[in-house]
DNA sequence: TCAGTGTTTTGGATCGATCCAAAGACTGCT
DNA sequence: AGCAGTCTTTGGATCGATCCAAAACACTGA
């Protein structure tokens, strides 16, 4: 059936089911207005003919693409496999597609990155800014009034707009707690650069925590550079000191498996010499030896929720900023207590 | 400058500018017709008014839309992970713009993802099908006119048109000559359904160069979950028979981490009491404890390599198929050779 | 000054859908 | 039959760019 060679035009479909291109139109649009006797001909015409809809031409009159751009900074990173899985479900039943395009945390690209979408007309953004992306950037892209919708990270203090993210202040005053619970005292925080507000908030649920029980606080900045190999390198580096740590938060999980590969190299058992909490709780956190701890953020929900927030934006232009925040857990394992046991978690 | 409200269109900016509307047209386009003084014309309007380009409209007439479909069937593998940011850094350059959606390895979603794709008009799709896709979806596919190139997989027993993929089968022979070198002599594969055409290729090496060395093939096919979750489970089952395999080699890193941890499990020491070796020797192969030995597959360069094809067969549109097949190579660590040290890779 | 040549610029038609106001078809009721 | 009230269908006009053939312009040399 389909027709190999150009593409048959909704004009072309009219004629063939015998109606005007008003009312093929409408079908395709799924209104109600239209016949169901009616409806079901074009439909089958649609189908002899191998029609195609053609979405651009679409958006040349009605100013909707029924596409989303989304931005993240490395895309080879676990979360955002999850979370971009979780927009990618809740886009699916919506009939929306993402463009999604990754900035590899640098400014300028994703500068031209946002350009691009712009040119292909995405009907609302969602964006995990890169570090250091300047603060009036969200502003920039409401006056062009663009929805946009930032996620786990935002610019400047406090987000401006729409924003998705993870309760990770609350969850990291859990992680403190729970390791001063294990007995520990010289607690560390191993994070980026400080500057990001995903930094940010790890820094000052962690300073909280650690004044509330008077301890002194020990925070580790660094590189932005949040993989597996500079959790490795990071921690190497802080173990050498005459009286290093005896528990590390880190920034994410992939950084605390790193922080365990390096305890390990050091001949140090983790658990035991060093305890180790990640954030994130990502697959792998549950299946290393020892398992990971692992603040769990909820990828795939995050996902869902910014997606389903930016739909929701796109139905009724809504009123006010909403800022969701999803609840955070601590997964506790081998890698902070010892004694949890080899609950190996095979689902 | 951008005003806020609706948008600039050409026409305004040829307005502002003192020029026709088929001037800014060239503008636009970079045509060498126009004179200097003229485009800097231009350009400074269309800067001053904030004018977006719609290549939408642009579509509507010209038939091209500077984007590309990239289906992979699982966006949470760091494979794709690193191809993605390959396919993205070559289009780039080309200012083009990569639809990126994942199958999860459902040929139903794949199907409905190929259409939505279809209906954005994108210039050409590159395609890591979902296992079971049907043989005749390339031929359809090739009859609609879009140029279609299958990355690392393919539906049929030989690619049907363009490829983009690694060496697997020497990789293979290599990894299990290098094996037998160690001294092993019970050397299983653990693969997928053994359907896939990446599965193929693995049998097809791997049974060439046990046959050559008069050995038995022990292939162990499995479900088509290929995660490290995966890997662990189906280790610990293989490796309970009286007389297990004494080398394993995995479908892919994921896997071989997994079973790595599932010898951890079980006592058994890695590299010595019983070898392992992965696929794509990706960034965490190196970091482990024991380091994995990896076939690798080079995922950013593929991804190079297809969207460079990709972008070739929309220039000119060519000929015949063309078949990218990128070296692979054995990267030995500890995993397979105890005695390779701690050359521990910190870049 | 003018024909000849090469360089720039231009208006109208066009791509394939949607929007809108208004026409047509049908129903039931007087 | 006539009319009001629904339910369906319809033909322009339109969105914002590109394409093309032809017009305008700028030189050059006779």
């Amino acid at each position: 059936m389909p027709q190999s060679g150009k593409h048959v035009t909704l004009r072309e479909l009219a004629a063939h089911a015998g109606v005007s291109r008003s009312t093929v139109s409408l079908v395709l649009q799924e209104s109600p207005l239209v016949a169901r006797r009616t409806r079901e001909r074009v439909m089958a015409a649609a189908r002899t003919l191998g029609y195609v809809y053609n979405r651009g031409a679409a958006t040349l009159r009605s100013a909707h693409t029924a596409t989303l751009g989304v931005v993240v900074h490395d895309i080879a990173n676990p979360f955002f496999g999850a979370m971009v899985a979780g927009i990618d479900e809740t886009l699916q039943n919506a009939d929306y597609v993402p463009f999604l395009v990754s900035s590899g945390n640098s400014v300028a690209r994703q500068q031209r990155l946002i350009t691009r979408l712009r040119e292909q007309r995405v009907d609302a953004l969602l964006l995990c800014p890169a570090e250091a992306t300047p603060a009036a950037l969200i502003d920039t892209i409401a006056d062009w009034g663009l929805p946009c919708i930032e996620v786990m990270r935002h610019v400047g203090d406090t987000p401006r707009g729409h924003y998705v993210g993870a309760d990770i202040r609350a969850g990291l005053a859990r992680a403190v707690a729970h390791l001063i619970d294990q007995g520990h005292q010289r607690i560390a925080l191993v994070t980026g650069t400080g500057h990001s507000s995903a930094d940010r908030e790890r820094m000052a649920g962690y300073r909280e925590a650690m004044q509330a029980a008077s301890l002194a606080p020990d925070i580790r900045t660094g590189s932005n550079d949040l993989t597996r190999r500079a959790g490795l390198v990071r921690t190497l580096e802080i173990m050498k000191a005459p009286t290093p740590p005896t528990a590390l938060i880190c920034h994410n999980d992939l950084m605390a498996l790193g922080a365990l590969l390096a305890l390990n190299r050091l001949g140090l058992m983790p658990g035991i010499d060093c305890a180790v909490v990640g954030i994130d709780d990502s697959d792998e956190a549950a299946l290393g030896e020892p398992a990971l701890s692992s603040i769990a953020t909820h990828p795939h929900a995050i996902g869902q929720a910014a997606a389903g927030l930016a739909l929701a934006c796109l139905r009724g232009p809504g009123g006010d900023a909403q800022r969701i925040v999803l609840d955070t857990s601590l997964q506790v394992r081998a890698s902070t207590d010892p004694t949890s046991g080899h609950l190996w978690e095979l689902s």
